[in-house]
RNA sequence: GGGCAUGUAGCUCAGUUGGAUAGAGCAUCAGAUUCCGGUUCUGAGGGUCGGGGGUUCGAGUCCCUCCAUGCUCGCCA
């Protein structure tokens, strides 16, 4: 138990001791300190007791005190200001929860008590184009959000709700029959890159020419009939876009299960007939419309989510709905979490709002939209190559590698180093990545994102190359010293003792993991876990400036050594749920 | 016009249910090294938290209003 979670419950007993049982439950108000004059922890809750309890909030924390009992593990409480409490972990509580943490595989964090079963939906690329910049923080976000529950112990369905359905493939299908036919009925017949050419035009076409709109929404309708050669292109096309995907997904390390938007197509009629039977059916202009509260058009009117067009056809908000229900009911999901970028909020509430008329989301179901804004280049404006077009994911990729191995070239000359090609690759490829996506894992999600190689690759800063940095310099400790940490520890055993001032600060951040992670998983913002490994980092690299390690005599040495673990451990785990992976030299 | 989001140091951003003197990083300037990878560490300058009003013991945080920017507003997804 975190020391946060264990002064929670001596604060409630206190309260209850001092002002009775209708105090239980009452929310201590706990915060770490934001100076360390003032201790770890502060209460706050005397202030907001004043009124209540029509006393003055220093009484207040007083009687708290009196009755308070955190002896084992906290140092005597102190009263400040308008009635803070501040709170000090004993040095030797800090000494005993690191010496557990050293013994457990999971660095002292149990799982869950109440798993959940919790979907998370992201990524989600379009069949037939390529991976863009567009997919780059979906995929990046909701895996990390993905992990972290995973790590947690809830049940984590990761869905990839790709665009395999819809106009879109009414439009390629169309073209294609016009000007590459055999695209239709041959498997590859077309490269990748020449099929989003072909996309591209028939886009074209369809905003263009009516007839062309016409016969693309044709072949929607075909499509989602099962007509056979609609289907057989269909799948040809898919076929060779997943092989696509996969490439980028094995490159980023990221592990999905595909259930596009063609999942739901048996279900979409039932979706809208339920919906009538419930009575929540309108037609307008000839589709079928459920009319939302508290949502009007420009003109003031009541604004529809529309499940079927007039011709028949359904959209994307019927599959949504088929979507939402099928995870309810099918997967039987306590929360749904959908990392989508913030431009579709409003559809998410139209969605959700439909879904929870209709009884197929309940109280009992958590239904998350995790939006996230644009990636902008460096000029603040939408991310896009030189010559304007949208940016592939595998050429971003490519281009933070190739950056990364000038950056080691580079360095190794300068040190008059050697290393051979694989070395330099791996490093490359994982500064590289790593790079990619801590940049955009350390911003709040919600706010737009400035893409820039050159910070995002930046050895200082908070940045993936300083955290490597601060687990490769610790892994060099253990090779320079002869030791394997692995096992280092059960052949020695010395009590963890703490002196200096920079081996208490690492020592108490090294307990914060688990209250992070908890954090993460209840907001769904990464850049929390971020923040706390890059303050990590900075505080390790201040005990290493300060404390020597192989060179302190013992027992000190072997207690520095076993900070330097618990520091790599906690990098890597943290690392790991950021999708990140460490290196041992670099 | 309606809805949603954003606005914090020169730049990029944190800021947890309202809490003590608003914090980092980059950049700038000044320091530190018999030592385990200096890809480090220490320090300094830099702020009307978009403007104005309100709520209260206390507001960057909550409410109102205005301004700026972005996204969005029925048969694309």
């Amino acid at each position: 138990m975190s020391a946060i979670a264990l002064l929670a419950e001596k604060f409630d007993r206190a309260l209850i001791a001092a002002f009775g049982a209708d105090f239980a439950g009452t929310d201590p108000l706990l915060a770490a300190t934001n100076n360390p004059k003032f201790g770890d922890y502060q209460a706050n809750l005397a202030m907001s007791l004043a009124k209540p309890l029509k006393q003055k909030p220093r009484d207040i924390a007083t009687q708290i005190i009196a009755a308070l009992d955190v002896s084992d593990f906290c140092e005597p409480p102190e009263i400040a200001g308008p009635g803070f409490i501040n709170l000090r972990l004993k040095t030797s509580y800090l000494e005993a929860q690191l010496q557990h943490m050293l013994t457990d595989d999971r660095l002292g964090i149990p799982p869950i008590r109440d798993p959940q079963t919790i979907i998370v939906d992201f990524s989600s690329p379009n069949i037939a184009k390529e991976m863009h910049v567009g997919h780059l923080r979906s995929t990046i976000i909701g895996d990390a959000i993905a992990r972290v529950l995973e790590f947690q112990g809830h049940n984590v369905l990761r869905l990839n709700h790709v665009g395999d359905w819809g106009t879109q493939f009414g439009m390629l299908i169309t073209y294609l029959r016009e000007v590459y036919p055999d695209a239709l009925t041959k498997a590859d017949a077309l490269d990748i890159g020449d099929l989003v050419t072909f996309y591209k035009e028939a886009k074209v076409r369809f905003d263009d020419d009516e007839a062309f709109k016409e016969a693309s929404r044709q072949a929607v309708v075909g499509l989602q009939s099962g007509e056979a050669e609609a289907r057989q292109a269909w799948q040809l096309l898919c076929d060779q876009s997943r092989r696509e995907f996969q490439k980028i997904y094995d490159r980023l390390d990221i592990q999905l299960e595909e259930r596009g938007e063609s999942f739901y197509n048996d279900a979409l009629a039932s979706v809208v007939h339920d919906l009538d039977a419930l009575g929540l059916l309108q037609e307008d202009d000839g589709a079928q419309c459920v009319f939302l509260d508290g949502y009007t058009n420009k003109d003031g009117d009541p604004l529809p989510l529309i499940v079927q067009k007039t011709n028949g056809g359904y959209n994307y908000a019927t599959t949504d709905l088929a979507a939402l229900r099928h995870r309810v009911t099918r997967d039987r999901a306590n929360r749904i979490i959908y990392v989508v970028d913030v431009g579709q909020s409003s559809h998410f509430e139209h969605v959700f709002q439909v879904a929870r008329r209709a009884g197929w989301l309940t109280d009992a179901i958590e239904a998350q939209h995790v939006p996230f804004g644009l990636v902008q280049g460096e000029d603040g404006k939408k991310l896009k190559t030189r010559a304007g077009d949208t940016v592939r994911l595998r050429d971003l990729l490519d281009e933070a590698i190739d950056r990364a191995k000038a950056d080691i070239e580079q360095r190794l000359a300068s040190e008059d180093r050697s290393e051979p090609a694989d070395f330099i690759n791996h490093v490359a490829t994982v500064v590289g990545l790593s790079s990619v996506k801590y940049a955009d894992l350390s911003q709040n999600r919600t706010s737009n994102y400035i893409f820039s190689y050159d910070k995002m690759l930046a050895m200082q800063g908070n940045t993936a190359p300083y955290l490597l940095y601060a687990y490769v310099r610790i892994a060099g400790i253990g090779r320079k010293g002869g030791i394997d940490f692995n096992d280092f520890f059960s052949t020695v055993n010395t009590v963890i003792t703490l002196t200096e001032q920079t081996e208490l600060s690492l020592a108490k951040h090294l307990l914060g993991l688990e209250d992070v992670i908890e954090t993460v998983a209840i907001e769904l913002l990464p850049n929390r876990l971020c923040q706390y490994l890059f303050e990590l980092s900075q505080k390790f690299n201040q005990f290493y400036d300060q404390c020597s390690i192989l060179k302190a005599e013992e027992t000190q040495r072997t207690a520095r050594l076993q900070l330097c673990y618990l520091t790599a451990q906690t990098l890597r785990q943290g690392l790991s749920l950021l999708g990140i992976n460490v290196l041992q030299r670099m």
